[in-house]
DNA sequence: AAATTCTGTATTGTATACAATATAGTTATC
DNA sequence: GATAACTATATTGTATACAATACAGAATTT
């Protein structure tokens, strides 16, 4: 079977989504960028109907809007979508980090680990692409050890927003290994199930984020 | 023009996606229902495609979840949900508060007071349907004032999935005058512009309406 | 009888055809 | 020349047609 839009994934919808989100957060499709179906179908060398089915998923998603019968139009996210996304997580990541320490088993707890030790790993070997690449999987294991449907939707939506930002303010001087004790301690507090201190530890380590990321030099 | 669904609105997509929600809201489809295209589409008098997109939008919310070539099935929301979503309200309606009584212009803070003053009207009429449709109001008025495009997002949504026990839970005994009682300290904070306290008074107004909730029979 | 293959059916996935709408440009009218 | 009505075009909205897949149950083989 042929495809237009690469293998593996699974329906053309659902890569054409992600291909569409991927192109408006990393800039491709601006801001006031029109989307007109009939030309990205014909682009990626399929038909209308998968490319309006992912359409509609941004569009919940508010990364466009939709005017009936006129168009769709990129709304894209500001730097200031990006800061309120920061301090909603700042004060989100505190709840995930409590219901995580209750919930989390062991098993995932050691996978937690391990992904710890690789981020030290690729981090000593200055490879910041792969230890963005963990630092997403890290917080994501956090969200799912909730167990809370609602905290790890929002907040893996938000982490994926954000993430070129912060995959670029990881190369900040010195942010890498401040990231990586601020990870060391996280990992501790959760071997010790100790719930305060990972609160304290993960909010910490999300303001240190916001601030260097708002130290950063606008794109 | 002849409709299916009902007029108003706009595209049938629309609508279809508003009923199927709200049908999955209030229990009429339930958990591990199946949820299939054709037979939607016949009920409602239209073709597959417009209840297509409403079924996709539906999976990125997290409501259905579809198996490819094999179907879609409801997930609807747990009592844990609810529980969830009160607790990370709990903890951004202060963020919300924050940010609402520093951009607030006067114009929509009128508005506030007057959705308040209707809130006691119905109150006093016993007209607890029509409090709770303001009760949204007058939440969303707050989520919008924040001007931050994340938060109105997941407030709104959140506000929308527990609107049926919100509403339940105001016909608790005493709880309809403590509700209004509690929305005059948020007003009156608004005016104010009192940022502290319009924090602690909308956190409370959560905290308390959760504790409301916990203390209902299960449905 | 157990296991395997085949086949039919239900359902979704994708493509295409047709309808409705918005907009811009053009022509007609004053 | 300004304004209004018309027409053409671009685009989305909806319906239908066709393809692929999953699954259950029958037929077949061992």
């Amino acid at each position: 079977m042929k495809r237009g839009v690469g293998q593996g994934g699974y329906s053309l919808r659902e890569k054409i989504f992600k291909k569409l989100r991927k192109d408006i957060l990393n800039g491709k499709y601006k801001a006031g960028d029109s989307l007109v179906e009939m030309k990205l179908a014909e682009e990626m060398g399929v038909s209308r109907t998968p490319v309006r089915e992912a359409i509609r998923q941004l569009e919940l998603e508010g990364l466009v809007s939709s005017i009936p019968n006129k168009g769709v139009f990129v709304e894209g996210i500001t730097r200031q979508d990006i800061q309120d996304i920061y301090a909603i997580r700042e004060c989100m990541e505190g709840l995930a980090a409590r219901w995580a320490i209750e919930r989390i088993d062991e098993k995932t707890l050691k996978e937690l680990e391990n992904i710890y030790d690789l981020m030290e790993f690729y981090t000593a070997k200055g490879d910041l692409d792969q230890v963005g690449e963990l630092n997403s999987q890290f917080h994501d294991i956090i969200f799912e050890s909730t167990k809370s449907k609602p905290l790890m939707q929002v907040l893996s939506d938000f982490q994926y927003y954000i993430e070129n930002i912060r995959l670029a303010s990881l190369k900040a001087p010195g942010r890498a290994m401040q990231s990586l004790i601020e990870h060391k301690a996280i990992v501790q507090a959760f071997k010790d199930r100790d719930i305060e201190k990972g609160e304290r530890v993960l909010v910490e380590h999300i303001r240190n984020s916001r601030l260097n990321v708002e130290r950063m030099p606008r794109a």
